[in-house]
DNA sequence: GATAGCGGATAGTGCTGCTATCCGTTTTTC
DNA sequence: GAAAAACGGATAGCAGCACTATCCGCTATC
């Protein structure tokens, strides 16, 4: 396959898939002559990798780089994979140190442990979190945390269900990228379906069906 | 409260303040002179508010100038406030127009179906749950809709819980920010929330830690 | 042998979220 | 009451991002 079919069975312009093989996203063409090259199927499927990632997962394409490296290195290391896949829903590196921040942090150490979860304080995931209730906390939300249980009840679920789809893929190949595909994609589809709840959920509340249309900007 | 002292409370520049008055994010200080202008407490709080949508809820400036235009108006309709701030989340608006995406659509007509859902295949959320599950089944991910209904159920509690927090609301006024704020800052710490489960399912499974720095890039 | 497509390189584009600079005025400080 | 700082308002510039356009000399194809 040449450049112009790949790009036809993709949908992705050739100069944009020159510009992926450029930053490192997909690997170069075979060459059969000093300037001609051929694609197989493998590069077919990475950039619906990418293209998925950039679009549905709303990553960088400078993170998406990262994310495949690790996906290539031979001895890949599990949670590296999965630390280049995280790194881009965490929050911006704002730090703050007042007393919102404080208390947030004091919550989150207390949410560790009251569930017994097999994590730290140090995972990024507790300082986002901890983020996260600092900014409601200095809006007046902190109340927002009495719901903070209800969140780590679903959280848990979802990581059980994402588990169970990781572990019944039989090939040790295709695991390492179901976890990418579970988490990246996987919080697309979370999103989607708790906007859709609400809906429903206010709905059977407040009788409004809150229709409406996208934004066409 | 000049608007030095505004910036030296929030932590925002002084030129950034500027920029949100002139992006319509903030309104105007009063004006005490030609060219003198106070700032009040609500002025202080809205810059907060924006913050948290930019650094923690991922919002764009314009999206943001929307919701909070939508959020000043004195009939605020709920729904319309709440699309404003829900647009970020969906994801590109990239048109599919094979296999994989009518198969998508027909299993979140069938999820809606399925669980009663009062909303419609017309809700952008539901275009968005479609993509995402498009976008897996071109990966060869289409069995991750097995483990669909317990993410819907897990949004439901989240929904429920959202919902619960609102109610608890007294002040009308207060209700429609609530909304906006457990949209999306509640999207943010659900995310965290997931990483957290995910690492701990993880390692009563595996016996990993998973733990890992943030890179500083 | 003409024409289209190719690989590779470099430069440019439109958008975003600021940041820098300037102006004339006002407030503060000494 | 003079010098310095801060101010409001306007315009211009900047860095990062995800491409996109153009050009080159070469090659596959009709």
């Amino acid at each position: 396959m040449r450049i112009g079919e790949l790009s036809r069975k993709t949908g992705v312009s050739v100069p944009t898939i020159k510009y992926y093989v450029r930053e490192g996203l997909l690997p170069p063409g075979e060459l059969t002559s000093p300037n001609q090259a051929t694609y197989g199927e493998a590069h077919e499927r990475r950039l619906q990798l990418i293209r998925a990632l950039l679009d549905v997962g709303g990553m960088k394409v400078t993170e998406i780089a990262d994310v495949l490296a690790a996906l290539d290195e031979p001895g890949r290391p599990l949670h590296k994979v999965l630390g280049a896949a995280a790194d881009h829903l965490g929050s911006g590196d704002v730090e703050h140190d007042d007393a919102e921040s404080a208390a947030a942090r004091a919550v989150v150490a207390d949410l560790i442990s009251r569930r017994g979860w097999r994590t730290h304080e140090s995972n990024p995931a507790a300082a986002d979190l901890s983020k996260v209730l600092a900014a409601m906390g200095r809006l007046g939300h902190g109340a927002f945390v009495e719901v903070l249980d209800d969140y780590a009840d679903a959280a848990e679920q979802v990581a059980r269900a994402d588990l169970r789809y990781v572990d019944r893929r039989v090939a040790v190949e295709d695991m390492v990228e179901a976890v990418v595909v579970g988490t990246v994609l996987g919080e697309a589809m979370f999103s989607a379906l708790r906007r859709l709840a609400h809906v429903n959920a206010s709905a059977k509340l407040y009788g409004t069906d809150g229709q409406r249309e996208r934004k066409t900007s």
